[in-house]
DNA sequence: CTGCTACACATTGTCAACAATATGATTGAT
DNA sequence: ATCAATCATATTGTTGACAATGTGTAGCAG
């Protein structure tokens, strides 16, 4: 009810998307919620025609289930699907690593190194908890996938699986742990990178992925 | 201008998107073509909301592209493009074979085998020109991709992966070559899954898929 | 002939109304 | 009191109309 502000894009169901999808992605609108069009409508002060565009592309997109003659809702993760996107995530990011490790610059390692200090003064001062979570740790993964160069690749992982596994997150208010190790196994990743050997980058990102998989796997038995 | 009669789908807008997304991948509407609103809303006897609606999912799924004020059109892949896309086939597929190869029954190798025969036939009959095109190569590569049990995984390559590939091949109408060479992989990989050997099936797949990049190579650079 | 402007047309974007379907509550019978 | 049927209500599905934008053509000045 709150009628936000038109945002920069040209058409009304382009911008209601945008901002549907970073509402689901940031957990103001939850995994398995309603999509409720006449609601959503007056909040973003259009009809219900470009916001059932909007809704028809976050489908496209996995966002959300649409269920004929009932409406959509945000689609939710189970653990075990969380898990797949996880093994999915270690071979894609794997591929990235050594595809990124025959093209990395100078100028990439320190903007990776610089990345990584950054983190780590968060840590410090937030005593590791927070690291390895939100921006923090996706800002690095970002920017490996960047540099491999392959566009495709950087769509997939960036533009749709790092946006179902936030949601998972949202959906369990899991606080990913473990950022001392996390940020130990990052600063190997970057030793690969700048010494472009791309089957070690490869296999330290695999393994780094796998880790966290592990955890995950604990959390869940617990 | 033939007006197809409604599929089984419920909604309007489902069906529709089914139906332009069939004709996209057979080719009927070629890479880079115009999408038409008021034509197509005519062919289909629909109104343009539901068609509309269609777009909008197929743009979630990266087959159109959507330009504000000028409409959509066909998604057109470059050769490069599809080079990365084969990089992550790579990868992805390689992933399910060492998936599959750990839970792989008896009957599962069965229905492999019955299909490469089943192959084989209309490489005899057909004097190995068509082996490794339309549905031939692609029914192994779902079956595996199915037995590996990872339902994310799957989606993504039978769903997304494999029809921006196919969009490709429609583009260049390339006859995927090197029909024997291919079944003989395939049969080696069915071997590794027969014997429960992940790693084994896993190196067999990215060395068979690369082969199929290389080829691919050579026919851009010929 | 070239390039600009103005206009007419086609297409896209948005909306509000209507139809169809699901949802939930009320009523009545057992 | 429990269950079923019925009806009112809310939500979804679809449509046609209107507004806004883009496109191409005709005519005109230079």
């Amino acid at each position: 009810m709150d009628s936000q502000v038109q945002s920069k894009s040209s058409t009304l169901a382009d911008s209601v998307f945008e901002q549907i999808r970073a509402a689901i992605i940031n957990g103001e609108l939850p995994p398995g919620s309603k999509v409720n069009e006449p609601q959503l409508s007056k909040q973003y002060g259009i009809s219900r025609g470009p916001l059932r565009e909007a809704i028809r592309r976050l489908e496209g997109c996995k966002l959300v289930e649409v269920i004929p003659n009932a409406g959509a809702k945000v689609v939710s993760l189970n653990s075990e699907q969380a898990l797949e996107i996880y093994a999915i995530r270690e071979a894609l990011e794997g591929l990235a690593c050594r595809l990124a490790a025959v093209r990395t610059t100078a100028e990439d390692c320190a903007r990776l190194r610089a990345l990584l200090a950054n983190h780590e003064q968060q840590i410090q001062s937030e005593d590791g908890r927070r690291y390895y979570q939100k921006e923090g740790d996706l800002d690095f993964h970002y920017l490996i996938v960047q540099l491999s160069g392959n566009t495709q690749l950087f769509n997939l992982l960036c533009g749709e699986l790092y946006h179902l596994l936030r949601l998972y997150r949202v959906q369990t208010s899991s606080q990913p742990s473990r950022p001392r190790q996390a940020f130990k196994e990052h600063h190997q990743i970057v030793d690969a990178l700048e010494s472009n050997d791309g089957e070690l980058a490869e296999l330290l990102m695999k393994r780094h992925i796998s880790s966290a998989r592990e955890t995950l796997i604990n959390k869940i038995n617990q």
